[in-house]
Order: structure tokens, then sequence, then C-alpha cells
RNA sequence: GGCCCAGUAGCUCAGUUGGAUAGAGCACUUGCCUCCGAAGCAAGGGGUCGCAGGUUCGAAUCCUGCCUGGGUCACCA
């Protein structure tokens, strides 16, 4: 709809500057205005020609609009506004040929080919097996996906990705935390003061009360740590206390913990196609080979024993170590090799769901950082820091117990990715989830299959597609909301174009809110009337509401329940 | 201190390729269930869009400076 009448605008445009000088026409815009008293759109071509024409803009604003006359039958009426704005309004019949342009597309509606099936990689989440998701992790979980399945929607052939890191130092520091933990509890070993944990900066003893102390210094203290020692305890008894490193336990912790992710993302719904293993990238001589061509082109370099990337060479701030001088690579090394193993794997673009921890000096446009801020903690009206290895986090499983994967994703898809998300702790706990926004627009949705209850109990059938005469949509509120559902495909685009799921998440607010009032004030408009055409007409409507909201639900994950 | 992000209603946030009178939810006040679903509807109060300049027909949006909050500046990831 839109679409047409910008071509129909442009066209006129061009004759107007016809003539008048070189260039092409200035950028102009065509928006649907806050109140509809300036039309069903409004255009500002006229002040943006105002320089080229050197004309006063209210009059170039007549000409354009006899220049356009009723664009091949779009335009019922024209009116000049304000400084020069051309308000534009479209026949109520162009509205009312909405309804079956929704219905026979149905569940496609909206759907694009914009990505011509080019190959895009989503790769999010990507938290390290050393804990459970936190509430950070859950937000990159549904904002990964739902750019995913955006992408998807809209054409791109997605694979979504999972990477993750189970070699280096960090796993081997679970494995000692575990490894500590067990031989605290067969009376090998004893565990830190708590004082000292509590303190980042504090020492600790050699031993207590005779006992060594094995916990490490910067172990992760987490409940769960334990209950995995429990685990092999049972299993094992005391036949792993004289192990002399921490691999088995840390082997035994990674699949552990690991398998808990898995139930958490799949409780959220979010699946992968790949996960990724950096250890794999040890494997093959792939680490080596990356620094080998970076040798060759001069951007490595040894110092002070380690290793180093020239990324001062990229205009960076600073250079980087690659490799340790115990001979252990940083993270940085697997993760250029990843990238380049992404290229070799032949993706495309790779919107990268990652912390806002900056780009690693990756010159290829392709890579394509989301970032996004980590969630704060509020506790009485103080900031808790996150930290998986000080146990001070909240969990995504804590809070879906408490309001379930619906309202949990929406909760974290309703904000923009750049934006802190905070969270209350103690509001969480008093808040009022029935009153989300989530079940709004499931309400709306459900609403719809009421109807169609409704109407079967009085023996009327639902329309069918291509059968609709929707020319007895004559109300206000009718016509807006056809306007509001014309806009769906434009809105779907944008927030796939800008990874910006958010948009979807306002979109079906704003149509769950004129649909539900519209349901509501059965004295104005009941669906079901002694008039078959008008009821035939409404529940069309009802269809179209219903059809936009489920495939908007859809995008961001959200089931799109019959009753509630 | 350098760099990045943010500052919009009491709270949480949309709106930022420049458009007309700045929006929503929550909270608060007042009404509404013999009526297609009250997880809802109607009405109401609530704002120096952090501050100050600049750019122009027009600025929450762009530019400059400043203030405030957060992040980051490791041989952690």
């Amino acid at each position: 709809m839109k679409e047409d009448l910008l071509e129909q605008l442009r066209a006129a445009v061009h004759r107007l500057v016809e003539g008048s000088g070189e260039g092409d026409p200035p950028a102009f815009a065509l928006d649907v205005p806050r109140s509809a008293d300036h039309g069903d759109f409004a255009c500002n071509a006229a002040m943006v020609l105002t320089k080229r024409l050197r004309r006063p803009p209210r009059e170039i604003a007549q000409q354009l609009i006899d220049t356009l006359g009723d664009a091949g039958g779009l335009v019922e009426r024209a009116e000049i506004a304000g400084p020069g704005f051309v308000n534009l309004w479209l026949s109520k019949s162009r509205w009312q040929g909405v309804l079956d342009e929704i219905l026979t597309a149905g569940e496609a509606y909206g759907r694009s080919d914009a990505g011509a099936r080019r190959s895009v990689q989503v790769e999010f989440v990507s938290a390290n097996p050393t804990g459970p998701l936190t509430l950070g992790h859950g937000r990159q979980a549904v904002l990964g996906d739902s750019i995913a399945r955006l992408l998807d929607h809209q054409g791109f052939a997605v694979t979504r990705e999972y990477y993750f890191n189970n070699g280096g130092r960090q796993m081997r520091v679970l494995g000692e935390s575990v490894q500590a933990r067990y031989l605290e509890q067969l009376g090998r070993a004893a565990p830190p003061p708590a004082e000292a944990l509590a303190d980042a900066e504090a020492s600790w003893p050699e031993e207590v009360d005779g006992l060594p102390v094995r916990f490490p210094r910067d172990g992760y203290q987490g409940g769960y740590i334990s209950e995995i020692a429990e685990g092999i305890r049972a299993e094992h008894g005391d036949g792993w206390a004289d192990d002399a490193d921490g691999s088995r336990f840390g082997k035994v912790a990674e699949e552990t913990i690991f398998a808990e992710i898995r139930v958490t993302l799949d409780a959220l719904q979010v699946t992968f196609d790949e996960y990724y293993n950096e250890k794999s990238l040890y494997e093959g001589g792939k680490l080596e080979a990356v620094v080998a061509d970076l040798r060759e082109r001069d951007l490595v370099y040894e110092a002070d024993g380690a290793t180093w990337l020239r990324s001062t060479a990229f205009g960076l701030d600073r250079d980087r170590v690659l490799i340790r001088s115990n001979g252990e690579p940083t993270y940085l090394l697997p993760d250029l090799a990843y990238h380049r193993e992404k290229f070799r794997r032949g993706f495309e673009q790779f919107p990268y769901v990652k912390h806002a921890a900056g780009a690693l000096g990756c010159p290829e446009d392709a890579i394509e950082l989301v970032m996004n801020q980590f969630v704060t903690l509020t506790s009485n009206g103080e900031q808790v820091k996150q930290s998986t290895r000080r146990a001070t986090y909240v969990t995504v499983d804590d809070l879906m117990a408490d309001v379930g994967r619906d309202v949990f994703r929406f909760f974290m898809v309703q904000r923009k990715a750049e934006g802190h998300l905070d969270f209350d702790l103690d509001l969480a706990k008093d808040v009022d989830w029935k009153k989300n926004p989530a079940y709004y627009v499931q309400y709306a949705h459900a609403r719809t299959h009421g109807i169609e209850r409704k109407a079967a109990e009085n023996g009327v059938a639902m329309p069918a597609p291509g059968g609709v005469d929707a020319s007895p949509l004559q109300l206000p509120e009718e016509i807006e909301l056809l306007q509001k559902l014309s806009q769906f495909p434009g809105v779907v685009a944008r927030a796939a174009e800008t990874r910006e799921p958010h948009h979807v998440a306002y979109y079906l607010r704003d149509v769950a809110g004129q649909w539900n009032p519209y349901i509501q004030d059965g004295t104005r408009h009941r669906v079901l009337s002694d008039d078959p055409a008008l009821s035939n007409a409404r529940l069309g409507l009802a269809l179209a509401v219903r059809i936009v909201l489920a495939a908007g639900l859809d995008l961001l994950g959200l089931s799109a329940p019959e009753r509630m």
C-alpha cells in the first residue's frame, strides 16, 4: 500500500524537478502521521524541494498535488497543511482490500524473499560450560533466537550456532574447583575460610586445622560445584582422591553443566543447528596456521616470552597477546581461527551476538556484532554484580520457574539490545506477571478464537480467503485496524534489517491495543450480528488480526494460545 | 584519563536515516461483568525529552562543549 503510493509520489516529484538542473531529486519521506487529522499518509517532499526549486513550499505542494492526481486511483483526497506537508487520504475500499490480502496470504503474510536464500550464521549465547545460564545469557538467547527467526522469515538461510570453549584455563579451574569440593567432602581437604571467599583480594591460608586448602584462588563458588562433586562421590567413592590433576573432574563437570544448559535452552525453545567446540580448533594445526599466516604479514612478534598480535596495525589502541608465555593460547587465537573457519564454511554474514566485548580487529564487513549490555540486577536499591565464579547471579531457570517461557521471552526482547536491562529482584517478586504485555497480546489472539467458537455455536462459518466482501467494514476503528495490519510486512522487514526484534514486540502491543477495545465494546460493533454480510466481514477482520498476531508472536518465540 | 553505551512521565522503557500537539506499560484515582472471554474496557492526573550553545522552514533526533550513570581499557573470556 505504502510502497505503491511512494512510487507514484516519486514519479510526480521527478516530473516537478525536470528541467530544474542537475542531479537526482532529493530524498523525501512518506510517513504515517501521528494524528489521523493529518491523513493516512503525510509527505514532506514539497519542503525538501524548496531549495532546489526556489519557490515557497506550499506552492510546490499544490503543484505536487496537481501532478499526482489520484495516483492511479489510490488517493481519494489530498491537502496542504502546516508549512507544506501534503496529507493524503486513501479511499476506504483500498483499505478494505487489505483484508483479503491478509487472508489470502495467511501464514505467509509479511514473509519476504529479501534474503534470497543467502546463508547467514547467527552465533549466540556461546556461554562456556562453567555454570548455569544467567539472565544475561538468557537475554542473548532470546535476542539471538528472535533475530534468527526474523532472518529466516525474510528469506535468509539461517544457521544457528553455539560456540563454546571447553579448553584452556577456565575449564582447568572448573575441574580444580570440583576436585577441591570432592576432597573436602571426603575430609581430605579444608574449605577456604568464608571471609577469604567473600573478599576477592584476600589471600588464602595453606592449610586449616591441619588439612590442606585445595580450592583454587579463582575457583567457582556456586553450590552446583558441590553437587557435581557429590555425584562423583556417589559413583566412585574415594576412588578419585589421589588424582594428581583435575582433568577428570573437569570433564564430568563440563558434561553435567552442558547437559543442564541444554535443558534450559530447550525450555526457552531456543534451538541450535550446531554446537561448535573450540577444542576442535586446537586440532589439525588450525591455530598454528593462523599464527603462521599472520606472521607472514608481519602482524605477529615475540616479546616477554609471549606471542603478540600487532593489532595496533589495524588502528587499535594496543597489541594483544595471542599465546601466553606459558605456551597456552589466549581466547583470541581460537577466536580468530573460528572466524576464519566461518568463512571457509561459506557463510556470508554473521550477526554476531556477543557481549559488548569489542571487535577483535577483524576488518571484514561481514562480521556484525549485535551488542547487548549486561542485565543489571538490583536488590534493596543496590546493584548486584552478576558473577558465575562468585555465584552471585540469577539463573534463567529461576526466573522461568516464576513467569514461564512466554513472559520471560517477551520481557527479554522488549527492550532494544544495546540498552541496559535493569532487573529489580525485589520488584520481580511482587510484580503481577498477569499484567505483562505478553499476556495482553496473547489474550487478543485468544479472543479471535473465542469469537470463532461463539460463531460455531451459532452455526456461522468463518469466511474463506478470497470470498470476503470487506465493504461492510465502515467504522473508523475498523479502517484503522486494517491500516495497522497493513504495516506488518514493513515492521518485520525493518526489524530483520536492523536486527531489532523489539520493534515487533511494540507493534504487536499496538495491534492488540486496537483489537481488544474493539472486541470489548460490543454495543457499537458486535462481530456476530443479524446482518450476515456484516458478520462475515467482521469475522474476516478477526481472522486477519489472528494471522498477524500469530505470525508476530512466532517471530518472538511466543506461543499463540487459542484460549487462556 | 582514552574509547563505547546510555540519560524521555513517580518506575521500566518505545520513539533517534530531522517533521505537525512527544507515546506505551506499570503504579495511582474513578467508573464498567444478565452483553462475541474483565489476563479486559472507558475516563483522569502526570514532561525544562540531562544542561548550554549551534545547524534550518522545522531538533528528543544532527554538530560542539559540559554534567551524571554504566561498561571497558589483562599473558581472564
